[in-house]
DNA sequence: TTGAATGGTTCATTTTTTGAAGTATATGGC
DNA sequence: GCCATATACTTCAAAAAATGAACCATTCAA
């Protein structure tokens, strides 16, 4: 019978990633359960929270990992149920950027502001090293936004 | 025309949680192109790396976010390919352990390696900075695995 | 100007997930 | 021990989501 795993001697090991894997897993299962008056998919709250300011289309589907016409049919029901709207890109016409309705952006900041709750409960952290925390992440994230963001699937 | 939401107050800002949702899509993307003998879904790639040790597949289920009958259905497509086996459990026998086999674990191991390297790759870290986010990740890992893993769907 | 590339859409197909009903084992009260 | 109820997983049909090829409009570059 195998025997479990010995762990590799990388600097960053597999249980620290799984620790990243089950923040997020968790973090997805909690916020299922945020209350808010117009039901969404995961996606489709995941895209919510992405528009803090107009974005195009296809970025979207890049950074979600989405196809662009899976990003087409989430632009239509968020539409649909008024939280956002398209207009055209003024730099290139054949592009739309997706905006938050009001009702959009208030749902997004509720959704947002409990999210960060979410975490603090989740992780458990002390101040100070939420702080250290969120300091390397934010690091990340401007890594990832410079250096690419997701190519998303391959058509 | 909407301006861009500001960011609330607290410690943990939308943007930090950004950084950890813009990691595991990254991640999620990067880790499509590891070139592994027999092509796995995604879920079905998070399976196998849960698998460092005999689980139970409800426990699976929980961890994944997955419904009974779907972690079933994985489990059956691992089997096919030869990567797991199932096994009673001997203090339930209601319950199946899963395991990998020797190729499924050398396949895991494959890929927790890549994994590891992609890491480092995707975040930009020093290594000082790699270390500080490993200890706090192991820290919301075990605080995970004590005060709840994820519930999962509700049937 | 024109041909190739890009941004998005449409829609039929495929893949994945869901959930209700079923089997087998366990657990707790009597 | 016996029964009722709960738990662990399976089955399978229905629903939801993702995919990809064909398409239109605009842009870019020769």
């Amino acid at each position: 019978m195998p025997t479990p795993d010995t762990p590799t001697k990388s600097v960053f090991d597999i249980h620290a990633l799984e620790g990243i894997y089950l923040l997020y897993w968790k973090m997805e299962d909690c916020t299922e359960a945020i209350d808010i008056p117009i039901p969404l998919s995961k996606k489709e709250r995941h895209m919510l929270v992405c528009l803090d300011q107009p974005r195009r289309m296809g970025d979207l589907a890049r950074e979600l990992l989405a196809l662009p016409s899976t990003v087409t049919a989430m632009a239509d029901t968020l539409e649909a149920k008024g939280l956002l709207f398209r207009e055209r890109d003024p730099n290139d016409r054949r592009a739309w950027l997706l905006s938050l309705t009001e009702q959009g952006h208030d749902m997004r900041k509720v959704m947002a502001s409990k999210a960060s709750d979410l975490f603090r409960d989740i992780s458990g952290l002390s101040d100070d090293e939420l702080d250290q925390f969120a300091k390397i992440a934010l690091k990340i994230r401007s890594r990832i936004m410079e250096t690419g963001m997701p190519k998303g699937p391959q058509t």
